[in-house]
DNA sequence: TGAATGACAGATATTGATTTTTGTCATTCA
DNA sequence: TGAATGACAAAAATCAATATCTGTCATTCA
């Protein structure tokens, strides 16, 4: 028995049951072994779930990175970042809006999975605008400060707490207009006085 | 017995019981009136709850409405509102988690309520931000489209599904790092190439 | 000898019988 | 005569008895 299948196991489980009904028993019971080989493996239901919780973020964490790693413009590459998450979300909650409410369940109990995996999106964010900066696309100094204000200012696309408002039609251009916005921030990057 | 009475009363039951717990038998037992009475001023439960809730964001609504009214700069009013709505929904959450949890419960439930409350604010902002392009303060030529995404990018402090993330004591310089970039864009308003 | 088992105690969840609540309305009250 | 009552049916919530689950560990297995 490898930590691998279990956490299948655990994810298929997740999959029919959801996260309320799912036991440990119910896992053990999938793989025909017995829930005393599943505790050799996880010290307790929560670190299972936090396991099964940090695979899913990271299957959203990967694509990703490869934007973030890109080499194009800077601009265009954090409006296809930003996007990209934003579809990622989505999509889940359009396709299987009860297996994205397992998703959203199991990450509100599993926060400091979730922490870290925010940390790593604002990295990947910093990393975009530092190369903006460092051609001189855009004008604000200080990269991470900047990654962290768009990742809250787009909170709304990509948040799971806001989800029922995705299924809004014009939730595609309020992204536009917020982009509109914050790019013209980060390009001009200068203080106003009030 | 008026609507009013009932309402004061509905109020004081759900800060006292909470809003899973209360039940119409409660608010009539403590005006000491028969449930029948309350049926005869509400259609339903779900009624008196929306009355209930239209009154609550009336209460933030209001002082927000008079900064909207004010005749200073634009730039220092959208600031100052922002600010005052944050504000506001922050010292309810601090100051008593659990009605501010009854507030959210029952706004999650009366939806159509907050729906209008949301359009009033957008309403407001789109007020500020027509008097700062009036006086050329703002170079953004479509003030509504302007406030939706003023909203839409401030969610993050003003929407009650993010209270917990409220207690970061870094929140105050995320909404200035926010406030930053959102007022550079109101300001300079051009549209960039990507 | 490392991995799996299954019996066990204490904690948690389920179930179905019972009580309470919601909403209506014919009757009473002032 | 408009407002309040209280009895009532149907729906929903509660509660205590019962079953299941979590986490441990001495024992078995390969």
């Amino acid at each position: 028995m490898t930590p691998e299948r279990i956490l299948d196991a655990a994810e298929e489980v997740l999959r029919r049951y959801g996260p309320a009904k799912t036991t440990v028993v119910d896992v053990a019971r999938f793989l025909e072994v017995s829930h005393g080989t599943i505790y050799r493996h996880f010290a307790s239901k929560a670190a299972l779930r936090d396991a099964v919780a940090e695979r899913w973020l990271h299957r959203v964490s990967l694509p990703l990175a490869e934007i973030a790693a890109e080499q194009g413009a800077a601009a265009e590459r954090l409006h296809r970042w930003l996007r990209q998450l934003m579809v990622l979300k989505r999509q889940k909650v359009l396709d299987d809006p009860e297996l994205f409410a397992t998703y959203s369940a199991i990450a509100e109990e599993a926060r400091e999975v979730v922490q870290a995996h925010i940390g790593e999106l604002v990295t990947q964010l910093t990393q975009i605008i530092e190369s903006g900066i460092s051609t001189q696309a855009f004008k604000v100094t200080d990269a991470h400060q900047a990654a962290k204000a768009v990742f809250s200012a787009t909170a709304r696309f990509h948040h799971p707490a806001h989800a029922l408002e995705w299924r809004d039609p014009n939730i595609d251009a309020d992204f536009a207009q917020v982009w509109q916005l914050l790019l013209v921030g980060l390009v001009v990057g200068e203080t106003f006085k009030q």
